[in-house]
DNA sequence: ATTAAAAGAGACTGAAAGGTATCTTTTTGG
DNA sequence: CCAAAAAGATACCTTTCAGTCTCTTTTAAT
């Protein structure tokens, strides 16, 4: 591997911690320079401008989530204990697990949703379409296996659940003590086990 | 009532409406002179700086966030009704009711989270504590007359509402359909008709 | 080892940010 | 109706922003 393009992955690493952190419209080149210790020149090699910068962090901090939540579901047969991992990792966010500052869908959504022109909107749909569709497949399949009941509707369900982890999210970051995080995980656990048919 | 009062006010009104679209770091002074008319010695006469006319803009927009919710809810006698009656007004936010942007509180706390420093965190913490215990009010309220079971456990109640809301709508902006807002309102309804003792 | 190419440092630029100072125009109370 | 005070406009200041340009250093292929 070329140089340049370790130093290339290693500021996209970096920046994606900042923007996840502070927001992509207040965090300034000066913070990536400070953080990464590379002067612009070196920085501006690597990338046209900032907001291809934001796009490529962007899409570094998503695939970091996605990868940490697919490994905890994948590590689950059943589709009740698939949801519930899926809760359970999506709460590690708040422990700045396996990225610090929250979801980086979530917001950067919030960030940007009022920007028509931002570049960050479609890759900002995209990932979220891909972890709804992606859920709405686990409920789908459990749903086939019997182990969700007939009655659920996955989109619905998809949407709801993952409201109610983004929410409590904020609300816990704003707390910032652990304990909301249980109650939203104790009340999700419930959620999950009403719509889930009983075990053999 | 004196003219600068009345510009004020104006002022406030104005701020609050772009702060809460935009978010406050990103939105400028230029910003405010565009939308407002009125040119910065015109601003800075009655605003000592931006941070200040943050911490006043905020405050407004809660302040007529916090009537529109309580205007609902105090229609209705019965606690579950009173509940339901939060989810539908807080969920007319999506529509711009009555406010444009979504919920202020939550807007704010995702953009300050990380700042340790802002003038806005305290007053941030004061609204959410505030909505989160008259919300804990009305559950207790509900439970002292038999409306809600006895196992109902008021903290976590509210937390729960109030984050798949807050979840919710940010969720409905990024899609912008107001399909979303009904799977919120339907699952909500239903959440709480399962805390709701049977009606006599 | 040499040298061309790649990578990076750092001074510089123009625009835009928040904020100030001064001057002009309105209000307003007597 | 008039003068003092309040309100507001405008030019200006300093800092910081994203981005560029040029020069130096490092890397890597021969």
């Amino acid at each position: 591997m070329k140089k340049g393009e370790l130093t290339r992955r290693n500021i996209i690493r970096k920046s994606a911690t900042i923007f996840n952190k502070k927001g992509y419209m207040t965090t300034t080149m000066s913070d990536i320079i400070q953080e990464t210790n590379i002067q612009k020149g070196g920085i501006y090699r690597h990338f046209k401008d900032k907001e291809q910068l934001m796009v490529e962090s962007f899409h570094f901090s998503t695939e970091i989530m996605q990868h940490h939540l697919k490994t905890s579901v994948s590590q689950h047969e059943n589709a009740t204990d698939k949801l519930i991992a899926f809760v359970e990792a999506f709460l590690q966010l708040s422990e700045g697990k396996p990225i610090v500052g929250g979801c980086p869908i979530f917001n950067a959504a919030i960030e940007m949703d009022d920007l028509e022109e931002s570049a960050l909107l479609p890759s900002i749909n995209e990932a979220m379409d891909m972890m709804i569709k992606w859920m709405m497949k686990i409920i789908e399949d459990g749903m086939k296996h019997q182990e969700l009941k007939q009655s659920v509707q996955p989109y619905d369900t998809a949407i709801y659940i993952v409201s109610t982890l983004e929410g409590g999210l904020v609300l816990d970051r704003l707390k910032n003590d652990g304990q909301l995080t249980k109650i939203i995980r104790n009340n999700l656990r419930q959620y999950i086990s009403m719509i889930a048919t009983e075990r053999p």
